[in-house]
DNA sequence: CGAAATTACCTACAGGTGTAGGTGTTGGCA
DNA sequence: TGCCAACACCTACACCTGTAGGTAATTTCG
């Protein structure tokens, strides 16, 4: 699978606050900008104006869909978490780590630690992952 | 600590063609504008000028530091390349996994599948990591 | 010696991003 | 029923990124 490892090839890869926006949506399946602004809005400060302006931006490239309702627009991921998040992965992995998986695990273990529990479970994950090997 | 320098994690990151050009620099240790674009040309055409406009904004911005040596000049990396790919990764593990080390290997593993010597190395990355264990 | 090559610097520009003010519309509530 | 709050839209702006042309200094080679 993933034969079409260029096809989207060009795309700009999402922001940093593109991606958060994109998380509250995930989140919630679906928002309007109000629900956005103010999940972000906890976290930190920013004019409710912003976030419609980039949620409209978003809309026009094809990360968001969106549908009339009533007076307000509520918004949908136009794809699905793991796919974005697939494809900035693997951008990473190519750009920054040669497209070394060790590396890039090795990296954000350093980074980040692990857990018995963590490390369990990741295991797992692992042998999963072999069932599906690579040529 | 990092009391030394505060060019840490919140520069606004690396973007994908400036951090094509911190790898050839890491790989090399140092290298000259000329170097890097002969390097970086091999894969896709682009104009020396572009190479020496954003190795000099990267000088300025603290990812590379330069000395004269004749009329050009080397630089090399200000940082070293396992702690600004780690600041990498942390943010986008934070930003779009939610802190969730599982969440970005299991994208990863799906992503790219790994192969049985993959798994077997990774594997001891995690074992190894495990000994540093965190709370 | 003079031309070709090399190198840096200055300048420019289109497109993207983050941020937000101002304007117009509309629905709800006092 | 008239005003306010909520909402979207248009506009703007400063900054960043990728890209590169033109210019000037200097080195090197024929």
């Amino acid at each position: 699978m993933t034969g079409d490892d260029e096809a989207d090839g060009q795309a700009p890869a999402l922001s940093e606050a593109q991606l958060a926006i994109m998380r509250v949506v995930w989140d919630r399946g679906e928002a309007t900008v109000a629900e956005v602004w103010k999940a972000l809005a906890a976290e930190r400060t920013l004019a409710r104006n912003t976030v419609l302006t980039m949620m409209t931006r978003l809309e026009e490239k094809g990360w968001l869909r969106r549908t009339a309702e009533g007076r307000a627009f509520r918004y949908a991921a136009a794809q699905p978490r793991e796919q974005v998040l697939g494809g900035l992965v693997g951008r990473l992995l190519d750009t920054a780590f040669g497209g070394s998986t060790e590396g890039l695990i090795l990296t954000l273990l350093k980074e980040r630690g692990v857990s018995r529990d963590e490390a369990k479970r990741i295991r797992k994950l692992i042998d999963e992952a072999r069932k599906t090997e690579k040529e």
